[in-house]
DNA sequence: CAAAATATTGAACATTGCTCAATTTGTCAA
DNA sequence: TTGACAAATTGAGCAATGTTCAATATTTTG
């Protein structure tokens, strides 16, 4: 019975090790170029398998993706967890690290405008999307909540969510700037939306000061 | 000679509302569901036309697509001109109509996304995306210079023009939500965005007294 | 070790964006 | 009106895509 439990509980290590090696080269193709450019085909050979083989582990690509995308959202969470040992980070400190994080992960932002935009997704697919997202979007909670200005903290932390997609859907791959300019312009809107959103905000500071 | 020049000019004409017919039937279409699912054939049987004929007004799909969001991108712009009459229209206002549109013309926003996270643009198009997209964004910029708070207008006018594109990316379609409540929840958002990053923050205001 | 279960494979299929030779339509001087 | 030239239209055909599934290979089990 406890060999039998074991060696099923190999046998699914053995399933997910393989399920992650494909995983593994998916991911560095997707950071190679755009993810939707990439074919199953593709995904096969690097992952030194068959094209039946990855429809053995996800049903569909989306799912591929989906699994990628999650594995994304996790990290980020795990980042910005990493840098709040002594309390919540404070709200430059994470749309810094956010930004950061899209900009050296674009698969990541590229992923969310996917699925956000498309979103023919099953009701399973939506549950583990959901699931990851909230521990991400309970840590911006946290930071707005410690501005401590703001009535609806939720609404709020949404709206900085918001706000920070935006700038790297507005901004990232804006054609003709080199990926280095869209890095340095985005890391500043981003700065901009911490003082806007902070509480020390030298702009709303000079109110009536400076210009009326 | 006149009389050629006349002809000509009619013949430009036809052309034009030639591409005009396939171009209003493509749009139709992506009204109706996902632009990205809407194939050559079904553009070419709705405009009535054959699929060569598509590829004698438009070189690739690409360009039709971007012309369905100039065409819109012009539409937001005039709305916002429309209800400007006096002055420029408060954030509040601008941010209400832009959002209210995204809602109404998902296609729009869709496409937003598709051009910025994918991007095989050519030259040529990229210049007019940016011929269009700027009249819009000075209007984002009247409306933050009105505040009259901020030392770098355009650049906070980015910020503010990422925060709303962001909220449908991050909202809009969000699965499991039906459109009204979508709606309510990325008009709420988006009022949301227009105090606090207009001048008369009630939040701002009541700082310090209710939390601290 | 054979049989049964499971996993892998890639040829085959339907569908896609796009091309281009053939055909139709339009123009205009004679 | 005619007929020759130009321009626009057409859709069968091509290469590439995501996905399926019968055949094959591997692993597990009694």
């Amino acid at each position: 019975m406890v060999a039998q439990n074991k060696l099923v509980g190999l046998k699914l290590q053995e399933k997910d090790a393989r399920r992650k090696l494909i995983l593994d080269a998916a991911g560095q193709l997707f950071a190679q170029k755009d993810f939707r450019s990439v074919t199953v085909r593709e995904i096969a050979k690097a992952a030194g398998t068959s094209i039946g083989t990855i429809y053995n582990y996800y049903t569909n690509l989306t799912e591929l993706f989906l699994d990628i995308f999650l594995g994304h959202a996790e990290e980020i969470t795990r980042i910005l967890d990493a840098e709040s040992s002594n309390g919540p980070p404070d709200l430059k400190h994470l749309c810094s690290l956010y930004i950061t994080y899209l900009n050296d992960n674009m698969t990541f932002y590229q992923m969310m405008g996917h699925f956000m935009l498309g979103g023919e997704m099953s009701a399973e697919a939506t549950h583990k999307l959901n699931k990851v997202m909230k521990p991400l979007m309970d840590r911006i909670v946290n930071a707005v909540e410690a501005v401590g200005i703001y009535p609806d903290v939720r609404l709020t932390a949404h709206t900085l969510f918001s706000a920070l997609n935006g700038i790297m859907i507005s901004y990232a791959r804006y054609p003709g700037r080199s990926q280095a300019e869209i890095r340095r312009h985005t890391v500043r809107l981003a700065g901009l939306v911490a003082e806007i959103f902070g509480k020390d905000l030298p702009y709303y500071n000079q109110r009536r000061t400076d210009f009326l």
